[in-house]
RNA sequence: GGGCGAUUAGCUCAGUUGGCUAGAGCGUACGGAUCACACCCGUAAGGUCACAGGUUCGAAUCCUGUAUCGCCCACCA
């Protein structure tokens, strides 16, 4: 390979596939568990296989493969285990849309396995795509160890984990009001609700007293209650009021008669009814009439105030929306003869509205705006129905408290009252939960302390099956041979090989936890933990058992992720190795929904945390701080961005972006692409592709600078050049810096870091300073071929993890020119960069004179360029030649600054462009001359002295320095005020004190020699 | 309604326990085809740190309040 032959710009097309196939064909990715190394595992939140993945998948795995990558550098026994999630609701709805819209047909026009085999080929497609864009972004995961939520072994630890939760009691059935949809009679996720603004009314209905009550003197014979959905009074069956309103203490366990059914139900008292306030800003209490009519069977906060009145619940409705005796109400008194029933319920709004109008009972009407939810599918409001349901106990103190007891101590908010009665002193568990940041601590804690159990029942048809059996009908005779009588609980069981079927002989309660290993029964009905067994199954089929037809709630497999990917409920030597896990990376719209039930699960059945850091990134939102959306049409898709600018370019501007804030804003454009594809685009992808540039023709050049280079030798820092030693002692503290930066997770910070090291520091400054060298052969030139290759190695380690693709392919040339690396000590470099060791920190290689005497010396030439880019202004303004170079400039300073200049003297004349420099301490300034004083650590002043008087007219020049001069008086006279201050004096630290002297020092020794340039400019 | 976050240069953002003349990238202006890089190099201009109070010798930073924007959770009287 010739250096030279490179393309002078970096193109990833042409490198990252060839190198993720090297990293591949090495199995690099790939780990073993080896008890001699520590452990760091991440396992991945695994995208839904609803769709590709965006901008905000790009960030979050981003954000892990550059920890995944630095921890496998720092020899860690480091895994990443990647996979997919099934995402059961959202996937089927995809399906079913787009089945609808290709075929015209319905899910219910299909029988459950085919429709399943339909979503599971969607699943199949997009779970490859999935796979191949996170190959595409580099992402280093042990792909031997993929999972998907539904494959067979995590479908097995679901099985278990469910089975171990029910024979434990922490699983039960009971009931809870869905989001109906009426039209298409299926149950509705909360977030398949569309929140929908509609104009209403408030019915006001007087219900009479069964008994007229006095109060204050004034009897009373109906109490109004305000509704907006009177149509529901039919299912009533109390009254509420707050115990603070007066009213209470004498209608508080009267009665009233509900009108039209005739039903008697009582006056309860309940805070969460809102007291009347017809002046207030809050609109319930507004319209409040301080009477709440109570129906448990139709309104979610109903049905809360009924369970804690233990209050009947009657459901008046059929499931297709219409009133109906048939699901529950049997008091129907004049309902029938009104004719509701049958009606639709907004048809039976209407007529009671009416009947309660012709019978004087409706006080009053008012409209209301309010918002509704709708079916997001066939866009009619959606019903509260009471149905049955599964729920998890996570409200049992091994779950819910585990949690909260297993935060870090100083994450936790010990002020609480809550807090201190839940956080017992003792701790279970040597690992504790941090956040990052740590805020997210208190989201946590939040939730576990206000939680409410878990309902993990779906109506759908994607997703684990719920391994619960009930019996329906029909009795085992107890003639068959294959059933004994087990006790005289009325059990009747199976018993075949070890296995064992139990199931109430009546239909009846059990009571009992049965202690087999398949099958455990509770109430009527019982869990079967193996589901495969065709055999057994058949057999309870054949006994008139059938299966619970709904599915678990996604996050009931999302639960298990840490440890159902590591082989769980074996005891694998993986799972023993990398659970608990080091991370958990990712957005906080999960914490709830995801951390906290893997934190639960993992403690409750591994008596462990899933991950000791959380570390929640940002979201991705477009340049008005929307959320990405495909709906919005803002969405930015990481292969788009991957084509554009590369993938190392996607992952460096990312890590860029990610400091500790919550949003990060990618203002979002159109573009078209060179095949004619319209694509969104960011132009904040700009500084990553400019640096991956960068870093490539640096490397380029250094490289080209090392094609003749002699094997390196070991060198003595201390008796290297000025320059090398400074660029050695720079590079030593980005390595700390870095390290820092991404052991605690500050990204933009360690990206910061090697930007301004590798741009600031080594191209604009080293690169430049050597150039002389390199153009003579010698020791010079030798020493710094081997500091370039030492600075190049380094980089290129420090850069991979956040740069993986570029940074392996410089590395593959480096060796090819330059194989062995070495400084003081030698490097390990015979290993792909992947695999290749993290930089580490030597004390002796950092030396802070020399880089004082640097910036020293920084400061001077860029002083010089000021001077020769005013002059060039002010001539290419008289249209002038402008100079390349300036002819001539002298310098006025103390030995110590003489002896350093000089010796620096070529470098400064090349850099600042100055043809010739004298160094003088006694000079006398020629008339006409600019003066430039900086001042040194010590306090002295070092002053240019640049003879402007053939070069330019200088009266522009005495402008700018009187501008300069008025704005350096008003800060001495900020800084003198400050310090003739008497109480600053005495009560700011001397450390502070002295800095503000020592500046004003220098701001008057400026002042002085500004004054004199514009004295010898006259 | 409850919680969280943001407001700093034209844009997107840094700014660690309060302390140098508040920084960066992009954009802008001016100069530059100099043999690594024009996706580049050099120089510069540009900010009442949202607003109002307070604490302090000293506030972008801490406290209180206000405004605007955003997110999460809850929400059908």
């Amino acid at each position: 390979m010739k250096v030279s032959e490179l393309p002078s710009q970096y193109n990833p097309r042409d490198v990252e596939p060839k190198i993720y196939q090297f990293w591949l064909d090495g199995k690099y990715f790939h780990a073993e568990p080896d008890p001699s190394k520590k452990p760091y595992c991440i396992v991945i939140p695994p995208p839904n296989v609803t769709a590709a993945l965006h901008m905000g998948h790009a960030l979050n795995n981003t954000l892990q493969d550059i920890l995944i990558r630095y921890h496998r550098m720092l020899g860690d026994n480091t895994v990443w285990i990647p996979g997919t999630d099934h995402a059961g609701i959202a996937t089927q709805t995809v399906v079913e849309k787009r089945v609808l819209a290709e075929e015209g047909r319905r899910r219910t026009d299909f029988k459950r396995e085919e429709f399943v085999a339909k979503i599971q080929a969607w699943k199949d497609q997009y779970e490859s795509h999935i796979l191949s864009q996170l190959k595409a972004m580099g992402c280093s995961c042990d792909w031997d160890r993929t999972r998907f939520t539904m494959d067979p072994t995590c479908a097995r630890a679901v099985r278990e984990a469910f089975f171990l939760l029910f024979k434990e009691g922490l699983i039960y059935r009971g009931k809870r009001l869905v989001n109906w949809d009426p039209a298409t009679q299926t149950a509705l996720a909360d977030d398949e609700v569309e929140m929908q603004e509609i104009d209403g009314h408030f019915w006001y209905l007087k219900y009479p007293l069964t008994e007229p009550v006095e109060i204050d003197g004034e009897t009373i014979e109906y109490i109004p209650v305000a509704t907006t959905r009177p149509e529901t009074m039919l299912g009533d069956t109390a009254v509420a009021m707050n115990s603070r309103d007066p009213r209470a203490k004498f209608l508080v366990g009267k009665k009233v008669n509900l009108p039209i059914v005739n039903r008697q139900i009582p006056i309860i008292e309940d805070d969460y009814v809102v007291l009347p306030d017809p002046n207030s800003e809050d609109v319930k209490a507004k319209y409040a009439t301080g009477f709440l009519k109570v129906t448990p069977a139709h309104d979610p906060n109903d049905y809360e105030i009924g369970q804690r009145h233990n209050l009947p619940i009657i459901n008046v409705l059929a499931p297709d929306g219409t009133i109906s005796d048939q699901h529950g109400w049997t008091d129907i008194g004049g309902a029938e003869e009104l004719g509701l029933l049958g009606l639709d319920r907004y048809e039976a709004r209407e007529s009671i509205v009416e009947w309660f109008r012709e019978n004087d009972l409706l006080a009053d009407v008012k409209p209301y705006r309010h918002s509704v939810g709708h079916s997001y599918r066939s866009h009619v409001p959606i019903e509260p129905y009471l149905s049955d349901q599964w729920y998890v106990q996570v409200t049992d103190n091994r779950l819910a408290n585990a949690a909260l007891r297993a935060m870090a101590d100083d994450q936790h908010d010990k002020n609480t009252e809550q807090a201190n009665k839940r956080k017992p002193q003792k701790k279970s568990w040597e690992g504790k939960l941090h956040f990052y940041p740590e805020r997210y601590a208190k989201t946590f804690q939040t939730w576990h302390e206000n939680i409410r159990d878990w309902c993990i029942s779906r109506q759908l048809w994607w997703g684990h099956r719920i391994p619960i059996w009930s019996i329906k009908e029909g009795k085992i005779p107890a003639s068959d041979q294959r059933i004994k009588f087990f006790d005289d609980l009325g059990l009747e069981v199976y018993e075949k090989q070890n296995r064992l079927v139990a199931r109430s002989r009546d239909g009846g309660p059990i009571n009992i936890h049965f202690h087999a290993d398949y099958i455990d029964i509770s109430e009527s009905y019982f869990c079967i933990k193996d589901i495969n067994d065709r055999e057994l199954i058949g057999i309870i089929e054949e006994f008139g058992c059938v299966q619970d037809p709904d599915v678990l709630d996604t996050w009931f497999s999302s639960a298990l992720w840490p440890f159902s990917t590591l082989g769980w409920p074996e005891k694998t030597d993986a799972l023993e190795t990398w659970n608990p896990g080091s991370l958990l990376c990712t957005a906080r719209e999960i914490i709830t929904l995801w951390v906290s039930r893997m934190v639960m699960t993992n403690l409750f059945f591994l008596d462990r945390l899933p991950f000791d850091n959380v570390y929640i990134h940002a979201m991705l939102q477009d340049g008005q701080g929307r959320k990405m959306s495909k709906s919005l049409g803002n969405g930015v898709d990481p292969l788009d961005i991957i084509e554009k600018y590369g993938a190392d370019a996607m992952r460096y501007s990312l890590a860029a972006l990610t400091t500790g804030m919550q949003d990060i804003r990618m203002p979002v454009k159109k573009e078209k692409m060179p095949d004619g594809r319209e694509i969104n685009t960011s132009d904040r992808f700009d500084i990553g592709r400019n640096f991956a540039n960068k870093i490539w023709n640096a490397a380029r050049f250094t490289m080209m600078n090392l094609e003749d280079a002699e094997s390196p030798q070991p060198l003595a820092i201390k008796s290297l050049t000025r320059e090398d030693r400074w660029i050695i002692s720079r590079l030593n503290q980005a390595v700390d810096q870095i390290t820092t930066a991404i052991d605690t997770y500050e990204f933009a910070e360690a990206s910061a870091v090697i930007y301004r090291f590798f741009w600031n520091e080594f191209c604009d400054w080293y690169l430049e300073w050597i150039k002389p060298r390199m153009r003579q052969a010698g020791q010079s030139k030798q020493q710094a071929q081997q500091v370039l290759a030492f600075c190049l190695d380094q980089t290129l380690r420090l850069l991979h993890p956040a740069m993986p693709y570029l940074t392996e392919q410089l590395w593959q040339y480096l060796h090819e020119i330059y194989p062995n690396r070495m400084l003081d000590q030698t490097l390990v470099c015979d290993k792909p960069l992947v695999i290749s060791d993290w930089p580490k920190v030597c004390a002796d290689r950092c030396d802070l004179a020399v880089e004082q005497e640097m910036e020293q010396l920084q400061n001077l030439i860029r002083a010089f360029r000021d001077v020769r880019t005013t002059v060039n202004r002010i001539r290419s303004a008289n249209k002038e030649k402008s100079f390349n170079e300036l002819p001539f400039a002298l310098i006025r300073c103390g030995v110590e600054q003489a002896k350093l200049i000089t010796d620096a003297k070529p470098m400064i004349c090349e850099l600042g462009y100055v043809s010739d420099l004298k160094v003088d301490a006694q000079a006398e300034i020629p008339p006409g001359s600019s003066v430039k004083v900086l001042t040194c650590p010590s306090g002295q002043a070092i002053e240019l002295i640049i003879p402007l008087a053939e070069l330019i007219d200088i009266g522009q020049e005495k402008v700018r320095i009187e501008k300069e001069l008025a704005e350096l008086e008003g800060h001495i006279s900020r800084s003198e005020a400050r310090l003739a201050n008497e109480s600053f004096v005495s009560k700011a630290p001397p450390k502070v004190l002295e800095e503000h002297r020592q500046k004003l020092q220098e701001l008057k020794t400026r002042r002085e020699s500004l004054t004199l340039t514009l004295a010898e400019l006259k």
